[in-house]
DNA sequence: TATTTTTTTGTAAGCGGTTACATTTTTGTC
DNA sequence: GACAAAAATGTAACCGCTTACAAAAAAATA
C-alpha cells in the first residue's frame, strides 16, 4: 500500500495525496475529505524512508551521551527525548563512552544517518585542545549542534548550561560562612563543567582572601559504580592526617562517599563536618542524614535546549549561549540554622 | 556526491560501486581497490535514506521504555544500546510513560519509522487482559518483538527474563531461615514481573506451611522519586502496630525507605530487622549499613536479548523463551553469619 | 459572455540507492 | 584455438515519496 494506491482509490493524483498528507492548504476541502477517508479506511502510513529521501530528513535527532546509565545523563536523555517527541522528532541515542575515538565514531554514525541535529549531552565531548574538537566543527557544518553543559564558539553550535562556577562558589561560601575553613574538594573529571565547578570553589576562597591549599583539592579516579572506593579514598585522606571540616564535591556520589566515612567514624554531621554534593540526584535522599546538594536545573536546561534546537531547525534565529543559575538545596548535611534562599 | 559520481570517477557502473560498498565478493580485487580509493578520497558516504528505501531497512531498532531516567531501565537501555551498536544497529529510544495510550502511540511511531525490531524494556507494556495487548501482536505481525522481563505467547515475540519468582522466593526463604516470620513485603507495581516477585514471596511462606498474612503485603503508590514518602509509609505501618522483623521489597528504593525508618528509630539492622531489596542497584551501596539485594542479572538479560534479536533478524531460529536465575547479594542488612551461595 | 486571475489538480522528473537480468570478460578444458 | 563454464560488470527498473512546472477548473472582473 503506497501513495499511488491511495491516489487511484481516491481518483486523484499522487501529488494531491501528498498535499493532503502534508497538510497543504491548496486542496479543495471535498477532495481532502475524500483522500483522508481513503487513507483512514486503508490504514495507510507513508513510507518514512521514501519521505526521508525526498525531504532529506526523517525528523530524527541524534543524542550522544557518554553513558546513559549514569544517573545524571539518564535524566538528561529522558528530558530531552520527551521534549523532542512532543515536537514530533525521534531520537537516535548513542552511548559513546569516554574515549575520544568512540565518540568520533558515534558522531560519524549519526551523520551517516542524516539526523537533523546532534545533541551532545555532557561536556565530556569537548577537548581543551581545540584542534581535537574538529570532529564537532565538521559536523556543525552540516547540522546544528547542541551542547549541554559545555561551550564552544561556532555559528552553528548552541550552548545551554548552568553557571556551575557560580553555583559551586555559592556552595563553598555557605560553608565558609560557618567558619569551615578546611574544605575538601572532591572531583573525578576534568571536563568543561567539572573545571568550572572547581574554579567556583577557588573563587570562593580567593574572595575571602584565603589562599587555596592544593592538598585539599582531590581527584578521585573512578565513577559512581565505585562508591565503596570513594569512602575508602576519603578515609585514607583522613588517616594520612588531612584535617577537614567541610566537603564539597562535583558529584553527589563523591559526597555520599565522604558521608559514609563520617558515619562509619562516628563523626557528627553537620556539627563537625558539613558536606555538599552536586546534581541533587536521588542519592541525596537515600542517605541518613540526607545530603545537601547543588541543583543545576537539569530539566530547565533540557527543555530549553530542545526549544532552541527546534527553533534553529525551523530557521529562526536563536541565542548561541543560554545560561541558567544553579540552586543550593539544603538537607541535613549542611547546618540548617543558617539556611539561606 | 552520490553513487553515480563515484561510479563515473572510478570508471565503473553504479552496480559495481554498490557491490563494493556492501562487501560482495564478486568484484575483481583490482576494481574493488580502485573504487575504495575513490570513495576514500572523496569522503563519500552512502545516503542512508536511499539505502533504507531500497532495502526497506535502515538497521534501526526501536526501544520502548516507560522512563529512561529510572535507574533500572536506564541501565537496560544502556546495555541494549551498546550491544546493538556493536552489531551495527542504531536505536530509536522512546519513553512511553505508564499510560497505555501513550505506549500505543510510541509503538505506532516506531512502526511508522520502519524499525527492524521493537524492544519492550520492562513488563509495564503487557496487560493482564490479553485483549489489551493487541497493539503488541499487531506490531509483531510486521517485526520481531523482544520482551525484557515479560512474557507473551506469539510466534514473533521473544521473551527474555529473570526468574523473579524463584529469586524472590530465595530471598524470603533466607529470612525465614533465621526465624524472621513476620516479613513485610513492599511493592509498587502490578506489572508482570512485579506479580512474579510477589508470588515468589508467597511460595516461600507456603512451602513452610506458614499462612500468608495479607496485612504484611503492602502496596506503595509512588516511585523512587518519593523516597522520603516510602520511609513515612513504613513508619506509619509500624506506628499502626504492625510488627515485623524482616522486609523484602520488589525494588531497592522501597527497601531503602524501610532502612531509613530503621535508622531513624534506632532499630538495629540486621539484628532486629533484616531487609532485602531487589535489583542490586547503586542505591544498595549508598546507605549505611549497605543493603542486601537480589541481582536479577540485567546485563546478562540484555546482552542475550540483543543476541537473540540479531539472530532472529538474520532469519535464524531463536528460542522464544529465555530465562535466567537471579542471585541474592548479601551486604549488611541481612545476617551475614548465614551467608549462603 | 469573454477574459483574466486565482485556485486546484495532474504530470513526471527527481531523490540515491539496490538488484534482477543481460552482457562481457576471464578462466578452464579438451 | 574452440567452446563451455565461471566470474565480473553493466543496464535499467524499482523502492515510494516530493515538488517544479504545466494544465485544467473555478472564481472574479469587465
Amino acid at each position: 500500500m503506497n501513495i499511488y494506491d491511495i491516489s487511484k482509490l481516491a481518483g486523484v493524483s499522487t501529488a494531491t495525496v501528498s498535499r493532503v498528507i502534508n497538510g497543504f492548504d491548496n486542496v479543495k476541502p471535498a477532495t481532502r475529505e475524500k483522500v483522508l477517508s481513503i487513507i483512514a479506511s486503508q490504514g495507510y502510513t507513508p513510507n518514512a524512508f521514501a519521505r526521508g529521501l525526498g525531504l532529506n530528513s526523517m525528523k530524527t535527532i541524534g543524542i550522544m551521551c557518554a553513558d546513559s546509565s549514569d544517573m545524571y545523563l539518564a535524566k538528561a536523555v529522558y528530558y530531552i527525548e520527551g521534549a523532542l517527541r512532543e515536537n514530533g522528532y525521534h531520537c537516535i541515542l548513542t552511548c559513546t563512552g569516554y574515549e575520544r575515538k568512540s565518540q568520533r565514531e558515534s558522531m560519524e554514525m549519526l551523520m551517516s544517518q542524516h539526523v537533523d541535529c546532534i545533541i551532545l549531552a555532557g561536556s565530556i565531548f569537548i577537548d581543551k585542545d581545540d584542534s581535537n574538537n574538529k570532529y564537532i566543527y565538521k559536523a556543525a557544518d552540516s547540522v546544528p549542534i547542541m551542547l549541554l553543559n559545555a561551550n564552544l564558539d561556532h555559528k552553528n553550535i548552541y550552548c545551554i548550561s548552568c553557571d556551575d562556577s557560580a553555583a559551586m562558589e555559592k556552595a563553598t561560601e555557605f560553608l565558609l560562612d560557618n567558619k569551615r575553613n578546611n574544605i575538601l574538594y572532591l572531583y573525578n573529571s576534568n571536563s568543561y563543567s567539572a573545571t568550572k565547578k572547581l574554579s567556583g570553589y577557588r573563587k570562593a576562597l580567593e574572595k575571602r582572601g584565603l589562599k587555596c591549599n592544593e592538598d585539599y583539592i582531590r581527584y578521585f579516579n573512578g565513577t559512581s559504580k565505585d562508591l565503596e572506593k570513594v569512602c575508602g579514598f576519603v578515609t585514607e585522606l583522613a588517616d594520612k592526617g588531612l584535617k577537614f571540616n567541610g566537603v564539597v564535591a562535583s558529584e553527589d556520589f563523591l559526597a555520599v562517599g565522604a558521608l559514609k566515612y563520617a558515619v562509619r567514624k562516628g563523626i557528627k554531621v553537620p556539627k563537625d563536618l558539613e558536606i555538599i554534593g552536586y546534581n541533587n540526584s536521588v542519592l541525596t535522599v537515600c542517605t541518613e542524614p540526607e545530603l545537601s546538594s547543588v541543583d543545576n536545573q537539569l530539566e530547565t536546561l533540557c527543555t530549553n535546549l530542545v526549544r532552541i534546537c527546534i527553533g534553529a531547525l525551523s530557521g529562526e534565529s536563536m541565542p548561541q549561549k543560554t545560561v541558567f543559575n544553579g540552586e543550593l538545596i539544603h538537607r541535613s548535611t549542611s547546618a540548617s540554622s543558617r539556611k539561606t534562599k
